[in-house]
DNA sequence: TATAAATTGGCACAATCTGCCAATCAGGGG
DNA sequence: CCCCTGATTGGCAGATTGTGCCAATTTATA
């Protein structure tokens, strides 16, 4: 993991599709040890993949929650139990275990707050041992990225 | 925006390199007429891009904070400023507004806590016009898809 | 400086993309 | 019921891109 692989993550970070020619230009390489770079950046799983970032409100998901939540108990058996069905629920694009007062904090993606409601009823509550639930929609979005910062 | 292009936007979601001889297969479509309307739904905004999915600890930034920041005042001057500047800082990989107790949610990426204290210090701070900060660091990540929901 | 290991560049072949044209399909009016 | 129109589709050929191999170059080490 050299300035160069560093290079070669942001220009994919800015550009998931940029063919292997252009980047080895961006990045002053011949196309062929580049593309070997790349290669090797998804094998040892530095690139995890590779995705279409696409408008939630021309897909039809108008609305965005942020959701933090508490567990009642720490125990191995309800966290496990927690995490295991938060992963399997579609509107949850993502899920973190937090310092501070609450435990999670969900990224969650719905059309509109009827199916908001119904999500936290039958998709929340039903997992059980859950102390308490912080919403905080998303009115508009300043800024959204995923070209990390150069680290060096 | 009908069953196939959510088909193909969720497909690119998932692999945002797939061929489109993939694609075309997937969403049982002949390549050109799969193209044509990827290309449609680039135009259209609805997929805005496509970005390729690293691992930060693997790239050198161990720690996910999420900051959420309120401000003193809520005149068009003091927002405009914040905002413009939350733009420019490059550790900040998310901004939004946020309904609740504070004004805006922040997604950092830092190499370490020295790191995220100079990233306060110097970059949120100088700033001006904050009335209060909460951080939560990053545990784990139990969950994190670009995949949407099937709506509908 | 000599040597070994790692990385690079170029080339040829295979796979993929792209733009065009004809064929097919869906909907509306006579 | 049929014909017409517009939209969408499928297939094809040329251009672009990816892929794997080998020699050349660079880098690191003794």
């Amino acid at each position: 993991m050299d300035t160069k692989d560093r290079q070669i993550i942001r220009a994919l970070q800015r550009d998931g599709r940029m063919t292997n020619q252009d980047l080895a230009e961006a990045v002053n390489l011949s196309p062929s040890p580049c593309l070997r770079r790349v290669r090797n950046l998804e094998a040892k799983g530095v690139i995890q993949g590779y995705s279409a970032e696409v408008d939630p409100a021309a897909y039809g998901l108008a609305i965005t929650v942020f959701v933090r939540i508490k567990l009642e108990r720490h125990n191995e058996e309800d966290v496990q139990k927690f995490e295991k069905r938060a992963r399997l629920i579609d509107e949850v694009l993502e899920c973190h275990v937090m310092t501070g007062a609450m435990d999670y904090q969900l990224r969650v993606l719905v059309p509109d707050l009827e199916a908001y409601e119904n999500f936290i009823r039958n998709r929340i509550h039903p997992i059980g041992g859950i102390a308490s639930i912080d919403t905080s929609f998303v009115y508009g979005t300043v800024k959204r990225t995923a070209v990390f910062p150069l680290s060096r």
